[in-house]
RNA sequence: GGGAGGGUAGCGAAGAGGCUAAACGCGGCAGACUGUAAAUCUGCUACCUACUGGUUUCGGCAGUUCGAAUCUGCCCCCUCCCA
């Protein structure tokens, strides 16, 4: 099976500008193809992994990769998908969120001779002057067009600055100047960045009369339409300590039944028949299913050797046996327990509670449990008898926290 | 620059001098039921606390008042209309 037809029916494909010609292109390994990273924090999320498993896929199939570090774009911020505007990051805390992409991006992908590419759109872009750019650029660009874009769309209502108004410009400019110096062909995106994406191949249009192609990829919604990857604290990082391995699989494992086959097919890198042959499970393995997504997923991220410690760590605390060896874990010193500890501060100790009003509010309600047995006495207090055998505290179904004597 | 309307908890949105730590919805947390899912039902959801009470909140600052999210003044920010 072709590359194509394989995104195909992974359902990999949102929007392409010429089908033939991509499925071609692609399928024959000879796409020269970039996709741009904006550096928004100093960690890759899910979303952006989805991007790197799209560009790995045609790497294999082939073609060349350009990783395309926003370190210019990231000083305008991109107005997509938002209702209201990015903070501006400093100069620095950009570099530095590149460094940091570079380093995640790197472990995933293999730049060198032959290889990806990696570059820095600030390279280019920091050093344009403006009155050049307008008439050089800027001409090419239909405001009235521009205004229709999806992406400002949702912006006119909630207003919409100069700044970021010019996001697409640099994003065009962009793939106009790596099609001029790097023989860029074609551009991926998520489908997001569709509009943006066109308006590149049609500078490129006017500027060089040379066709260049787009094609994006469908953001991972859940089955109610709301854009998966996010957690309660926020994104769902691939950075180990902005979100741990544990958390990352246990994500993974807890999405809603009807978004399982779709996560497999789209993120996954298990063939697709085999994939297409899982689909067709009795319900009741449903659970084995989610297992598997979140160990391959994780192990994709974060290397196999967490992914098995995740998915051992989970199986020990669900099924009540073994190992709580990657369990959270506090170590409380002799002088700090003193004369014993309140539950209620423990609780906030661990951050399992974030106030003591919320811990009181827990137990209150039975979702605190010590070694297995619910807590119902709020002014409950541990003394260093009770603690010399590490305990094991846990709150609701899912959270759990070791608390052992240094 | 002129005019109009706004800024209330994580978000949306009521409240227009005391009854308001602030309705309601969403989100979040917990309980029941389950399959570490969904749906449903129940409770909770500023902070501290000897659980009795206390402290700080409604863009900012300064006032009026026994009492202010609510009234006044100045300032900051946002949206819309006109230039």
């Amino acid at each position: 099976m072709k590359i194509y037809e394989e995104l195909e029916r992974r359902g990999l494909i949102a929007q392409v500008t010429d089908e033939q010609e991509i499925k071609d292109l692609i399928n024959s390994g000879g796409a020269r193809f970039y996709i741009g990273f904006d550096p928004t924090a100093d960690s890759l999320h899910a979303g952006h992994f989805m991007t790197l498993c799209l560009m790995k896929r045609l790497q294999l199939a082939g073609n060349k990769p350009i990783v395309v570090l926003g370190g210019g774009t990231g000083l305008v911020g991109d107005p997509s998908g938002r209702t209201d505007m990015r903070a501006m990051l400093s100069e620095e805390q950009i570099a530095h969120n590149c460094a940091r992409f570079k380093e995640q991006i790197g472990r995933f992908i293999e730049f060198g001779e032959d290889k990806a590419l990696c570059v820095n759109n600030a390279d280019w872009l920091k050093g344009l002057k403006y009155t050049e750019l307008l008439r050089d650029v800027g001409a090419c660009f239909s405001v009235n067009k521009m205004l229709t874009a999806e992406c400002y769309k949702q912006r006119m209502e909630k207003g919409l600055t100069f700044l970021e108004f010019n996001y697409m410009i640099m994003q065009s400019y962009d793939f106009y100047y790596l099609h001029e110096h790097y023989g860029c062909n074609m551009q991926f995106g998520g489908d997001d960045q569709w509009s943006n994406m066109l308006a590149g191949t049609e500078l490129i249009r006017k500027k060089t009369a040379k066709d260049a192609y787009a094609l994006t990829i469908p953001l991972l919604t859940n089955s109610e339409g709301k854009k998966m990857g996010k957690s309660v604290n926020g994104a769902l990082w691939l950075d180990k300590e902005k979100t741990s391995p544990y958390e990352f699989f246990q994500y993974w494992r807890n999405i809603d039944d009807a978004d399982v086959d779709k996560c497999l097919k789209m993120i996954s890198f298990r063939p697709i028949e085999e994939i297409e042959e899982m689909t067709r499970w009795p319900g009741e393995r449903i659970n084995e299913k989610k297992e598997l997504l979140a160990f391959e997923i994780t192990k994709l991220v974060h290397g196999e050797e967490e992914a098995q410690k995740a998915l051992n760590a989970a199986k020990a605390l669900f099924s009540g046996e073994g190992d709580d060896a990657n369990m959270p874990t506090t170590e409380l010193g002799k002088n700090e327990l003193g004369e014993g500890i309140g539950l209620l501060d423990l609780l906030v100790l661990t951050k399992l509670a974030a106030s003591k009003g919320e811990a009181r509010r827990l137990i209150d309600q039975g979702g605190i449990s010590i070694n297995g047995e619910k807590v119902s006495d709020v002014n409950l207090r541990l003394s260093e008898a009770d603690l010399v055998d590490s305990i094991k505290i846990k709150k609701g179904k899912k959270a759990f926290h070791k608390v052992v004597l240094k």
